[in-house]
DNA sequence: CGAGCGATTGAAAAGACTCAACCACCGTGG
DNA sequence: CCACGGTGGTTGAGTCTTTTCAATCGCTCG
């Protein structure tokens, strides 16, 4: 139970360490957006960012506010969502560590259109908006590559709204599962029925129904609410 | 009917003039992406975009095949869409005159995840890629505005997957003829059944069923495939 | 004028949702 | 340490929506 023993470490560093943790030491650096900086730059986002630690269920910033900046994973993991007219939240994208959170609102000049909240402990870095813009302004890798993830989750979310148009609610719960596998990699998939069935769509009966079918197919196995995915090509298979 | 009438001004003018339109006398220049460059940059953008006239359901670009460029559409309408596991096509947008097409999977620097054809006669320009990322190194503004249309359509697409995602049928095809209605303008909108269907995410028969109830409610009323919005409240108001 | 495709209708079946009840785990306080 | 309360998870039954399949109708184009 490698995770668990990790859960321990993670959390006593968490409220030790983080806070304000400097660029540099960020493990997620060199994959991230970021990576594109130059010496100067990184110490002058250091300079100017602010670290939050956030315990479960806090809220980053909520539909119709004005963005003022963006948001840095440094760890943890965020649940981002749209709350429908009737006040289901539909999940559009589980955020994690390396992540960068908030922009595309910012960027469209208008209130966010959706919701940012912790799922679990997490902390994460503020760089207000004219410092960011700044940075991307004299950095054209960073704009190149902000551009580059503005489409990539743009043809992303296309197929998205492929999957949730046409697809049987069987088939989104598998779909929404290997969207989840590459949050969660290693670790079992963490999340309420609540908010799994607000990622898939559906209520949460269909999608407690549906999890007591894919394990007596051999495809997943729980622990409480923690799934683990056990054959991932039946899975595939499932989903298309 | 003063459409009838301008569909065939439309078409003659169409097969006489255009084609290698020049930006300058483009009417939607100054509302779209382009509005931004200077006189020599548009002298540049005019030397070397291509434009081709298009018949009815004629493909600018296939899913899977590799970006070389952005298409602007000079005249006519464009239906985007991703073809499901299953063969069946989801229409994520319908682009019309003065958009810009094709350059979310260019700058993703992926193949296209999506296809597009046109959905009647049209006049679409051609920028090659390298001169379109030079317009763009060059300009902040130009820049600045991709970077804003990305964002804005991302945060629109978000809204979309809510609707997809959580809304009955009924409400979703109130939804999708809202955006249709900011496509169509003052025309009645014009689209076949099956097109119709695969945008709201549905069976043809039953998208066919409730434009018949539409019809007895007075929100719409049809002439043979056209569908005009009678009662702009009503629909919003099934939408929500 | 005929062929063919798109539009429409009907009936039956499947899928998903709602509502109501019950269970299980977790942290709290006695 | 254990009983308690509450939240989140699970199950069942009935209902409604939506799909599917089959058949018919009616434009539109050659």
């Amino acid at each position: 139970m490698a995770f668990l023993l990790n859960r321990w470490v993670k959390r006593y560093s968490l409220n030790q360490n983080f806070r304000n943790v400097s660029c540099e030491n960020c493990p997620k650096l060199k994959s991230n957006l970021f990576g594109a900086l130059e010496l100067s730059q990184r110490e002058f986002l250091d300079a100017n960012k602010k670290c939050n630690f956030y315990k479960k269920k806090q809220t980053l910033f909520v539909e119709g506010s004005l963005p003022r900046g963006v948001f840095c994973i440094n760890e943890g993991k965020v649940k981002v969502f749209k709350t429908g007219d009737d006040g289901k939240e539909q999940i559009i994208q589980i955020a994690k560590s390396g992540d960068l959170l908030g922009f595309r609102s910012m960027f469209a000049q208008d209130a966010y259109k959706v919701s940012a909240q912790t799922l679990e402990e997490s902390n994460i870095c503020f760089i207000p908006k004219e410092d960011f813009v700044s940075l991307m302004d004299h950095n054209s890798v960073l704009r190149n590559g902000i551009i580059k993830e503005l489409s990539t989750e743009l043809t992303g979310q296309a197929e998205f709204i492929t999957n949730m148009a046409q697809k049987s609610v069987r088939q989104r719960l598998a779909f929404v599962l290997i969207l989840l596998m590459d949050v969660y990699k290693e670790e079992p998939i963490n999340l309420s029925r609540e908010d799994l069935a607000n990622f898939v769509g559906t209520a949460t009966e269909t999608l407690i129904r549906l999890l007591k079918d894919f394990k007596e197919e051999g495809i997943i196995s729980t622990e409480t609410r923690k799934i683990t995915i056990l054959d991932v090509p039946k899975l595939l298979n499932v989903a298309r």
